[in-house]
DNA sequence: CGTGAAAGCGAAGCGCT
DNA sequence: AGCGCTTCGCTTTCACG
């Protein structure tokens, strides 16, 4: 992990589909080692993949919401049954065990009001050993995932 | 937006590097009309771009906290020099206008808790006509971006 | 919109420095 | 590690149903 290597990392993460090629000439490099660079990140686990990013709004969720969770208890098996539900559910983006008051903090997509209504009553109050629920409305982002910030 | 394309954008956000022949073969389909489908969702916006995913933990960013920002005041002037502010930062990895309590809601990465204070400081604390902060340390991630739920 | 085939380009492998 | 070359496969385009 050198400064090359961030670098190709700096740009993989804005733009993965450009060619190596292209890349590596950026870089003052050749195409193969510039390969083979990225191939050894990859088999480092440093990329752990490559994904297309979609338009929130376009794909139609024009709502996002920040859903903090306080449970009934602390206890293994709780937690646990808690976190099952958590990965099952389609609709829960993403989940953190978090400090502080609440346990957990989620991300939750919905189309619309109605949307997230029958997320809450189906999705989050379904989910096991809940006793509280804060919720955050994300009204407009003003920074989104840009990546890691790799020096 | 049909069936097939949604399946077509469920594919891309898991893995992006495949083959387009692969995909195609999978849907039922020949590898150049799914390559129109494709062209044709990136001409439309829906898909943004493609990205390396990238290890947090790999790269040495142990820490990743959420923030809430309260600001002095809701006026404009206020707000966009907060939000240029921001969007200056490169460990700000994320920022959203929220409802609730607080005015944004921040995601921030650090190396570990030296670097987090230093973020705290020259970073957070420094960012213009802040009146109060709330910091959310995630523990352990239970479900990461796994994509939108497309239907 | 779908298919199949043809062409053009980039990724991946190799021998060498 | 890096370079350049070659090969192979995939992406991209085209003519057509």
């Amino acid at each position: 992990m050198d400064q090359t290597d961030t670098r190709i990392l700096r740009a993989l993460q804005r733009e993965s589909n450009r060619p190596v090629a292209d890349l590596a000439a950026e870089l003052g490099l050749s195409a193969s080692a510039c390969h083979r660079r990225i191939k050894a990140l990859e088999g480092a686990g440093i990329i752990k993949g490559y994904s297309a990013r979609l338009s929130r709004r376009k794909l139609g969720f024009n709502i996002l919401v920040f859903v903090e969770i306080t449970l009934r208890s602390q206890e293994r098996s709780v937690l646990e049954g808690f976190e099952a539900a958590v990965r099952a559910s389609p609709d829960i983006l993403e989940c953190h065990l978090t400090s502080g008051q609440a346990d957990y903090t989620l991300r939750v997509a919905a189309r619309d009001m109605d949307d997230y209504d029958r997320i809450h009553r189906d999705c989050l109050a379904a989910l096991p050993d809940v006793s509280a629920m804060h919720t955050t409305f994300a009204l407009r982002p003003i920074k989104f995932w840009q990546g890691y910030p790799v020096r």
